[in-house]
DNA sequence: ATTTATTATCGTAATATTGCAATATATAAA
DNA sequence: TTTATATATTGCAATATTACGATAATAAAT
């Protein structure tokens, strides 16, 4: 089979499943550190900073987009991603939800 | 080819990646959520409140216990999942501390 | 000792993810 | 307009994940 059965879950949490999944990846991990770390506007040094191929950090860009957590700003010929804190801070509590929720023991 | 690049990446980049990987299904979710919501100790009701078959069901709860997020108890020819405490709220600060850290903007 | 109930493991099929080369697209510079 | 640079997309190979049937292992009950 293979795929995961979304059907007999919650919207909550297929939701939480998908947000952590984009992170599940150190080279995603290593893109948000590095983006935040950067004083001036992000771009493509990113390329130069993580050793993957151009085309691998793109796409790891367009899933880290895909949840809203970094946004890119074209400037001129060159991209500029930025983390999205409004996106970032609401990710943050959601799962501090999730855990706070959790956080009961049975034995 | 298909395999994550870990050693490019700091222990601790990896170790969250992991930690995030575990999290990310929402059958696994929902295991966590049951098992917290439980007064009693924890056995496998969950096959019966989740929607998958008994190995799949006992190959996440594999994969939960792999990080330390439960622990499971044998009692007689039952087990009894449940929650690691300590073990939930270092998990849980220390995706807080990535997220605090990586909380800056650029543009 | 045999049967029954519970959980774990193995093997396998279907699908997803990771990474890259090749290529396309888009804009700046010459 | 041509060339150079930056980024995105496509296609593909390697590997990982998800799920389950079959079966093994374990322990209680008969």
């Amino acid at each position: 089979m293979g795929v995961t059965k979304t059907q007999i879950f919650t919207d909550k949490q297929n939701e939480l499943a998908v947000i952590f999944k984009v992170l599940a990846n150190p080279a995603r991990i290593a893109i948000l550190e590095y983006i935040s770390k950067q004083e001036a506007c992000i771009c493509n040094d990113i390329v130069d900073e993580i050793g993957l191929a151009q085309p691998t950090i793109s796409q790891h860009l367009k899933e880290l987009k895909s949840i809203g957590l970094i946004s890119g700003e074209i400037e001129g010929k060159r991209v500029c991603y930025c983390i999205n804190l409004e996106r970032w801070s609401a990710i943050q509590e959601m799962l501090n939800t999730f855990f706070n929720k959790t956080k009961t023991n049975c034995c």
